[in-house]
DNA sequence: GTATTATATATGTAAAGTCATATATTAACG
DNA sequence: CGTTAATATATGACTTTACATATATAATAC
């Protein structure tokens, strides 16, 4: 499972607690290329734990709820490096919005273009988000090495925001176009057409 | 749920079986966008019969295993255009090979080189067959409206393929380029670097 | 002749993800 | 002064997805 495995490789950069995975790494860092909900990490630690992939120091606070660190362990370490070395597949894809554009013939001209207005202003603030997050260079090249290939997961991020975003301008396009089409008397289609297969 | 949603749509285009749904359906006009198995399509269909919104007849055949043909219903098609005209949040994003790429700096330059690679033939191997869909035009003014929105799910699927190759290139030659940078004495990397932020 | 592929439907089980809610404290807001 | 937000962990219940397997027949491939 990728989620236990991307723990495992945040908790290489530094222990942390689950809520800090949350709100920090998940919600901020991968929240580009992985998703979890908060119920999903602290099962997934406990579980990680119980593998004795991680292990866990109870910081107490007196201000603030206790904090449950999580370390990774060498027995976690292997594992990451053999997941690491795994070929995966594709990411699979399911896009309700797109489910809704293949059978959009049923909606009006207004619906249309206000749903595609709605996933304009996401992606759009997709696109920001991605944008405003600066890697920047370092001295340790060992540390400039993994910033080199978190730079490219943002990359792509801006880079499929940006395809989008450009669709989704051609998508309006479209749309406005077929409804001039529609308000024009219907015979107007009528002459010959040598490209139609069917 | 947008299974059920996409299947209502898809039998508003003929009655089919689960079957045919499955192989014409999702594995070929709609895999760009949504995924489903086989036992999935089998039990939505048997959960929307029960809520009303398809109705199956059971074509006897001699020489094949019987087919269980399914139509969509009135409350069915009343419940796609309730369905169509919600607003559909952003697709949740999880890409394994993003997080393996993330850490990919614990790999070695050949693991990560092959690694591109295999994404890169899953990637070239999808967007020919997006580019192989051909939605001819059509005469009759309601048939083509519905292949334009057709052709714009395909679309965005040969736009985001082609930014995932694109990237892909990229991607190896940053790896290559790393790969040099390492073999070479590290101190030359200490040349003030007035841009960096820590 | 045997094995595989295509047609066709169905279930068992498990893994993964979502949503709601519980608990407890402090800080900030109006 | 009361409500909301932030910090912090945890569980119950459910939905969705995935994987394996069962059944049955015909056609095709080797």
């Amino acid at each position: 499972m990728s989620l236990t495995h991307a723990i495992l490789g945040l908790l290489t950069i530094t222990p942390m607690t689950g809520y800090e995975l949350k709100t920090q790494a998940f919600d901020n860092s991968i929240a580009h290329f992985w998703q979890a909900d908060q119920a999903q990490i602290y099962r997934a630690l406990s579980a990680m734990a119980e593998q004795g992939w991680v292990e866990s120091r109870l910081e107490i606070q007196e201000d603030r709820p206790n904090r449950k660190v999580y370390y990774i362990t060498e027995a976690g370490r292997e594992e990451l490096h053999r997941w690491l070395h795994t070929e995966q597949p594709l990411p699979v894809h399911r896009e309700p919005f797109l489910v809704q554009m293949f059978f959009a013939s049923e909606l009006d001209t207004a619906t249309i273009l206000n749903h595609i207005a709605r996933q304009r202003e996401g992606h759009a603030a997709r696109l920001a988000h991605y944008e405003s997050i600066e890697i920047s260079v370092h001295d340790d090249p060992e540390i400039a090495r993994k910033r080199s290939f978190w730079r490219l997961t943002v990359e792509i991020g801006v880079a499929v925001e940006r395809a989008y975003l450009e669709w989704l301008d051609r998508c309006e396009a479209v749309v406005r176009e077929l409804d001039q089409l529609e308000s024009q008397p219907h015979d107007q289609a009528t002459f010959p057409n040598t490209s139609a297969t069917d």
